[in-house]
DNA sequence: CACATAATGAGAATGATTCCTATTATTGAA
DNA sequence: TTCAATAATAGGAATCATTCTCATTATGTG
């Protein structure tokens, strides 16, 4: 993950900050992971070598320097992933029944015709449109 | 609000609970406001006459009761809307600026195209589709 | 090397939400 | 109507994720 480190070495340092071992221990970990991730989780995945503070507080710097994104969670838990210029576009898939989340990468075309919606609708309330979030609930394969 | 009340009152009905004043508060608290609300906003709405810790679980029996819906806000505080059997199917427009959240119903043809969507992603990575929820991020009218 | 600054650790503090328990309201049966 | 059984509420304590504080440590620069 050679390419990675030195992405986000560099975005980090635009930001200003460095990239310490507590900040990459917790990109490494969401690499590791895939998909969004609660500070929790990635405590457990780093072996509790990061206390819970210091991670709060890297998640919220690499968070600010755009290297990660966060979201809230239904249960109100935020969870962490990789920012989408690291890992391409995608879109959440929830399980109802067991709270998997999964990552979904649309083709071209469906991302056009995303975009194409979210101009309309965005238009008819009078907003500038600069992002959109998707997000499909439903049933995984292993709980169906 | 007749019908409104009505119609929560039977659905009420249905899982077992009943309309009492606190909950009856809550809903036209809610049916006042428009869009998705927080627990101490709709406490203040209801003139501080509910306790939060009330109020709090009449929000949870609606929701579980499918007369409200719940949404995490990406502030870590959770609001509440009605229902969209209630209110007719539509998505949220939130003003990156200021915070405002506005609902957007989506025309027929928009609502197929998502439902299309939705089919092809969720069927891409197994999963059986129940809901989704689609949230544009921008810049409202006062705002810009 | 020495300083100014950035980052960390540990634990306290915060804030939303939930839980607990005693009290009050409501409903159905007699 | 009256009683008993059950549902719901109030109020406060407890929980849990997250943030903050501050003393200590690490790092880059002159």
């Amino acid at each position: 993950m050679q390419h990675l480190e030195q992405a986000v070495e560099e975005r980090l340092a635009a930001a200003g900050v460095r990239l310490t071992q507590g900040r990459r221990r917790a990109v490494e970990a969401l690499a590791k992971m895939r998909g969004p991730r609660t500070a929790a989780e990635i405590h457990v995945e780093v072996g509790n070598t990061v206390p819970l503070s210091s991670l709060y507080r890297s998640l919220s710097v690499l968070t600010d320097a755009d290297v990660l994104s966060a979201q809230h969670g239904s249960d109100g838990v935020n969870r962490f992933e990789l920012a989408e210029w690291l890992t391409g576009h995608h879109h959440h898939l929830v399980c109802i029944s067991c709270g998997t989340v999964v990552d979904v990468t649309p083709t071209i075309d469906q991302e056009r015709a995303m975009a194409q919606l979210v101009e309309k609708m965005a238009d008819k309330a009078g907003f500038v449109a600069s992002g959109h979030r998707f997000e499909i609930e439903g049933t995984c394969r292993t709980c169906r």
